[in-house]
DNA sequence: TATAATAATTGACCATGGTCAATTATTCGG
DNA sequence: CCGAATAATTGACCATGGTCAATTATTATA
């Protein structure tokens, strides 16, 4: 048994998350380094990994918050559709993974850690992508708008796979020329979800 | 206009190469450290870094031709007729990836490197697997096996999609109870290729 | 072949993430 | 309120990838 993490320990967890916070608003994802933070939060190295494990822990945690934020943003429109308002709909969240090929491998590396760390933001926010692009889906095989002869949960599956096939690519291609993530991905879901 | 390289160079090079191979069959890839290399290849640190630009190039040379093997294998078989055909052939590949995440998250990250650097063989690779699976598709699409609604190389990059999505999610079950990828990968290809 | 120009290599040094035994703060039982 | 037990923090230290001015080997030129 576990005991309660003291009021101080969520006082410094709270603060090196608020700083490190503040530095990817201003330097962006790449630059963030632990020195900076545990400099700035006036604390040793050590309690840093003490609280999040490793650089990544700590960045899963904002960023997995962020991506929290968007799918709740996205789940409290009405339900989109077409695939292409589906599309549409997960702009936000492309453009926001897009910005930065740190975010994308990360969210990728931590989507699936098994559940069983039951508090990985990230593994909870995929869950809830996966069960809101069900509902979606649900919704328009009800209505009669896309193929009912497969089962939704599946369907929603191909769609994470696209996404990340999308923004995948992105990366490949020198910033730039291309379109953006959620444009690219219209063709591949009308593909999959449609007759 | 640069130079072409001198014999001393090449020898250099292979010798890291061939050192660094030895020791990922020996240890695999993940435990496998530049100064290590270096050590066993006699030459110093800055050599190796003047050679492949970072750790990741290294592997990326030695990868991308275990890769290019594969596929090499794949096409000299006769084509595959159905989807479930074509996830079988798949398999060793798929296995071979599936071994260690490391191997994943690289292959990924230089899949697809612009073409710019014209000796990229992971970029080859992927280059030459799409035009494998867009002769493949082709081939069913004229027995009439598949839908022909679509254009092939459209179709090969969902399988491409489908096989990322497949090796991503196989790293985040713990590995034991799960299928193996080629066999997952089945119902994929054929909701994606099928009608 | 002597010398200048260029290629290749060297290794001390740095940057950064990460570890862990020792120290300090907090809580708990009596 | 006083130790004893546990939680939290500390910071010197380590591991490893990566840099670059200096050095040595090779090639080109006269």
């Amino acid at each position: 048994m576990t005991r309660a993490p003291q009021k101080r320990r969520l006082e410094t967890r709270a603060k090196l998350l608020s700083v490190a916070e503040d530095l990817i608003d201003a330097n962006g994802v790449s630059a963030l380094r632990v020195e900076d933070v545990v400099a700035r939060a006036g604390v040793a190295k050590g309690t840093f990994f003490s609280h999040f494990g490793d650089k990544d822990g700590l960045l899963a945690v904002i960023l997995g918050a962020q991506v929290m934020r968007h799918i709740e943003d996205m789940d409290a429109a009405p339900a989109p559709k077409t695939p292409a308002e589906i599309a549409q709909r997960l702009s936000l969240l492309l453009d926001f993974i897009s910005q930065d090929r740190m975010i994308f491998d990360l969210l990728l590396r931590y989507s699936g850690t098994t559940g069983a760390e039951v508090d990985e933001v990230v593994t909870q926010g995929f869950l809830r992508q996966i069960s809101m692009f069900t509902g979606w889906i649900s919704q328009m095989q009800a209505a009669g708008t896309l193929r009912g002869d497969a089962n939704p949960e599946f369907l929603a599956e191909g769609i994470q796979a696209f996404l990340n096939h999308v923004l995948a690519t992105g990366f490949c291609m020198e910033h730039g020329d291309l379109p953006p993530p959620a444009e690219a991905l219209v063709p591949y879901l009308e593909q999959w979800l449609l007759t």
